[in-house]
DNA sequence: TTCAAATTTTTTGTCATACCAAAGAGAGTC
DNA sequence: GACTCTCTTTGGTATGACAAAAAATTTGAA
């Protein structure tokens, strides 16, 4: 599936990418180390340099090496996040009509639904002190849209660190990376920063209490609010 | 975020990729449409061959092209399925410690939890029916652990399905490839076959049933009970 | 006229070479 | 010892060349 099905792509460079990932996957190359300088790769696999560059740059947009301008490519140490980087492109293309949008803030609702009820019953002194700064935080910039639109995040976030899985903040990123372009031409004042706020005091409050049922409803609630307004927003630019 | 923060990656073929890049997704390249010969491209934009040519090879590594050896770059419809197609290195680089297992496996129970909750609230005759057909040739496959690994599979994929959002088949899809290296390890036998498809008849009832709780303490279960079969193939080989 | 084979022209993949610019190393000077 | 200046290394780019494969064109036969 994830092997690009390459039956003759007989690339030269594929298999100088393949050798490479492979000493990288298998730790002979370990993160850190730095790869060979380019003529030097050129006499030991008896290409020529333009093959290597080409690998080395195949290598560095999978994102398992980082090639810096002047100096050797790096191995990477691979987080979480550089896995959703490499995928933007494709993604922004992805989200090119409003059924892709639809598609992705699904899938962060369903995302985040989870996270609130996983609060409301695991979660420690500890997040839910973490949990109510955010809040705070947040209800003190409801007259500043734009600090208010960093500390709504920051409450987000916080959701998706709970658990303790690197995977998901990772994901958070992503989510308000991808969206934030919808999300910034969302009609923002005072009166609708009150709603959310308040949306995320009752949020806060199910977790509080131990109730997942109704932090999930008022999640539901809360996200079903911001997506009618990006809809709008959608539907004025894009019919589909 | 998704920009590099290439403050000074002054190459001459970032400019070309970010120059196709911006004519595909403003729709200028649609889907099917071929990218003009290099010479040409060349001429137009007063640089060398060689950039040209590390600008197509990155966008087709981006996935928003694609570059058979000997052929004009042809656009790609953006598939949810490429898009996690394109992180297939790093998240196996990702894998390569046993806590990086655990992370993706963890994002599984969570992803899949929700959809046993939503199915139970929310399925469709239809869906219904098709989770019992599954739910049946898994049955039927008890003694051929070859088959009845298949149609786990293919149990868990209709789960995915029945939300209706293209994304979730994509991410089943990248699972099953991402962590069957360390399924196909698991011991497969008909007494472990009988267990798996009980859990399984007991999800399918919870939903039937309509009681999401249930359905998601089935689940639960059945998911640590072939974690704890993977984590124990995982110990023997990587202590960390 | 129409379709298929053969031929010419493009076009990509690869190689070789050269030059530039910047970083680093080393020598020389104070 | 600190500073400056050169020299080497190394990646980035340009250019030209050639083979092989694809695309376009011509040719040939029915």
């Amino acid at each position: 599936m994830t092997k690009v099905s390459n039956v003759k792509s007989t690339r030269a460079s594929d298999v100088l990418v393949e050798y490479f990932e492979q000493r990288i996957l298998d730790g002979s190359l370990p993160a850190g180390a730095t790869l060979p300088a380019e003529r030097e790769i050129v006499q030991e696999h008896g290409v020529s340099r333009t093959v290597v560059r080409e690998a080395v740059l195949a290598l560095a947009n999978k994102g398992l090496i980082k090639a810096q301008p002047r100096f050797r490519p790096v191995v990477v140490k691979p987080g979480y996040d550089t896995a959703l980087d490499v995928v933007g492109s494709v993604v922004s293309q992805l989200l090119r009509d409003s059924s892709g949008v639809r598609n992705l803030f699904d899938m962060r609702i369903m995302m985040e639904v989870n996270l609130v009820r996983h609060a409301a019953l695991n979660a420690s002194g500890e997040d839910i002190a973490k949990l109510e700064e955010a809040l705070a935080a947040n209800g003190a910039a409801i007259e500043d849209s734009v600090r208010f639109y960093e500390t709504d995040i920051g409450f987000h976030k916080v959701l998706y660190e709970i658990p303790k899985n690197p995977i998901l903040p990772a994901i958070h990123a992503a989510y308000t990376d991808w969206l934030s372009v919808h999300w910034r031409q969302m009609p923002r004042m005072p009166s609708r920063n009150q709603v959310n706020f308040e949306a995320h005091t009752r949020i806060f409050d199910a977790i509080l209490r131990r109730q997942p049922d109704q932090a999930e409803a008022a999640l539901r609630e809360h996200l079903k609010f911001a997506w009618d307004q990006v809809s709008e927003e959608l539907d004025g630019q894009d019919g589909r």
